[in-house]
DNA sequence: ATAAAGCACTTAAACGTTTCAGTAAATGCA
DNA sequence: TGCATTTACTGAAACGTTTAAGTGCTTTAT
């Protein structure tokens, strides 16, 4: 049951464990004759080798560990994967990780412990953190001396590599869409809007879009909670209850957009005649709904992959250069908007 | 830059790296006067000191790392966070393993490399694997010497813990109810039938809640695909292709009764009035949908949580007594069932 | 009074790698 | 031919911990 280490390696192949260290990682500035990598290859797989990543981690001061920060739905709690966007975006940042080599350390964002004991004290070479992060925290990080790639965030700090998409623009293109349609009077629903967070940027495109075409933006028309089915649920019985004066809606994420397609029908409001809805960030949800949304497509794959990238190469490149990666959005039409009517 | 080591607080404490170590894991076999323990407790915050965790793994072979295995879509592709079932999973297993103090490894299940690399390299404490995996990666993985746990696999191996469910009491009760509503006809759908995996015990179930109802169980009313949305939208067509003959089906999964339901819908088959169905997890998706779902409710919390205990224990008790976990499921009823009409 | 036991530590080896510095032999160049 | 360089390795320290085995000192038991 014993663990064969590089030394039975060695032995076995009749050199000295560091020649069997050069022949496995292929170090460059050293020579290694044809013959030798042979035999060593030949016992690597002769014996089952397979090297110590702790071991090699604390030597070399690399772990090819990348550690994911996920929002929690509420500090110390769960994951938030009850947004499929989370799930598909970690899909796509574990595939990514792991077509380099690396693997990762999943962890929740919302713990002053987390940060610490996952980056810091496994040796990360690098974080990637989702979401907005409790600001005070961040600063801890930069002494961590690995890249941090920020995903959709806004904070302002040249230390961070930050991944984003086009949110104002997405937002502008979203309402204006509705006001294409013949809206004039137009919901604004998201999750909460905090500081350095995409919320904020949305709501800044909704209003740019509604002043653009000379129309108010009424306090009452906005909504704003949590980022999941419930919300979108009482969001429209805040609807009824402010007395249902809106004849569409811009809704900043698919999950609440369900939650409130679901209890506007159940009030026997239809979508999208009497209410029409576009939603934002195209999770695979949004076909599933019904109607189907129409949305803000975002790339979610390109989101994760980027991400994993900018992290690699910070982590490559000593010399840090702040990098900034946008991604482009785009409308997909589908069932949940239609032109307004007149008598509505 | 340089990290402070447990020398650095030893010398600050004036004691010796083994007296700190000592404090910081309180090793009950160890007496420390309760000044020295102050004097270190100090020292270690005065230093902001974290241990290092690699260093700590490599000397006491135990590494607080969790290795989760959740399968892919396909061989060498990404995670299955299409379906929202492993999301939900993977946030309950993170959540309960981040109270233990464990950090998670992810990485996909059907990959030669994967299992090697995660649990044999970093050398995990645990590993949890999420529905079937391949047959011959189980035998090596036996080698390891770490705790498995199985999710949802029936392999029968003393070897491994599993921890799953009722699977086919539960598909026999979701068939049974919709007898009692008085169909005759239901049709079977569900992703790949694989040897050792739920889908065949679900299978069973419903055969036997057919055969006890006096019911043949029909070739044709059996539809078997792949676990996603699009293969539910396929099924749908399949069923109309196959002459439409069933009043009810009972789908193994939500997110394909979503793909179901959808497709249906789109020839204008009306659900339930049309089809009844009765679906299987009750992820939170099963809510959202259009009817909302009728489906067998399993806490995939709980599981979680059982599976993390589940590798915990096994790794504190080196003795090897196999453990099965069974949690028992229930049925919801929401609005995809309604009694079958005599026109029908 | 003396051996045994308990207390509060320290020493040093070990965990499995990487990598710098070194060495002996082979080759290149004048 | 002689010296410098290259080639192909090896030795040993270092990474930051844990932990078995020891070391004095003090207390308890006989």
């Amino acid at each position: 049951m014993k663990r064969v280490s590089i030394k039975d390696v060695a032995k076995e192949a009749g050199v000295s464990a560091s020649t069997v260290s050069y022949v496995l990682n292929s170090t460059p500035t050293e020579t290694i004759s044809p013959e030798t990598k042979k035999r060593v290859m030949e016992a690597v797989s002769k014996l089952g080798y397979v090297p110590n990543l702790n071991a090699r981690s604390l030597s070399s001061r690399r772990s090819n560990l990348i550690g994911v920060l996920i929002p929690q739905t509420e500090p110390g709690k769960e994951l938030m994967f009850s947004n499929p966007f989370y799930g598909e975006l970690l899909s796509s940042i574990e595939y990514t990780a792991r077509q380099h080599g690396y693997h990762l350390l999943v962890s929740g964002t919302k713990e002053d412990q987390d940060y610490l004991s996952i980056a810091q004290n496994r040796g990360v070479d690098g974080v990637i953190i989702v979401g907005t992060y409790p600001g005070e925290n961040l600063n801890a990080l930069k002494t961590l001396g690995v890249p941090i790639v920020l995903v959709d965030s806004y904070v302002k700090d040249d230390f961070f590599h930050t991944i984003g998409i086009e949110d104002k623009e997405g937002a502008r293109m979203a309402t204006r869409y509705l006001i294409e349609k013949g809206h004039r009077s137009i919901a604004f629903v998201s999750g909460s809007i905090r500081e350095n967070g995409v919320n904020i940027k949305r709501y800044q495109g909704y209003c740019d879009a509604m002043r653009e075409a000379g129309l108010a933006v009424n306090e009452q028309a906005v909504y704003s909670g949590t980022v999941d089915y419930e919300y979108g649920m009482d969001a429209a019985r805040e609807f009824l209850a402010r007395g249902r004066k809106q004849t569409a809606a811009f809704v900043t994420a698919d999950v609440i957009t369900m939650g409130l397609i679901k209890g506007l029908q159940q009030n026997h409001i239809r979508i999208p005649e009497d209410v029409s809805i576009v939603s934002f960030d195209d999770v695979y949800l949004a076909r599933m709904a019904h109607p189907a949304l129409t949305t803000i497509h975002q790339d979610i794959g390109e989101k994760g992959r980027q991400a994993v990238q900018l992290v690699l190469d910070a982590a490559k490149s000593n010399e840090h250069h702040h990098t900034e990666c946008i991604l482009p959005l785009s409308l997909v039409e589908r069932e949940s908007v239609c032109e307004r009517r007149d008598d509505s």
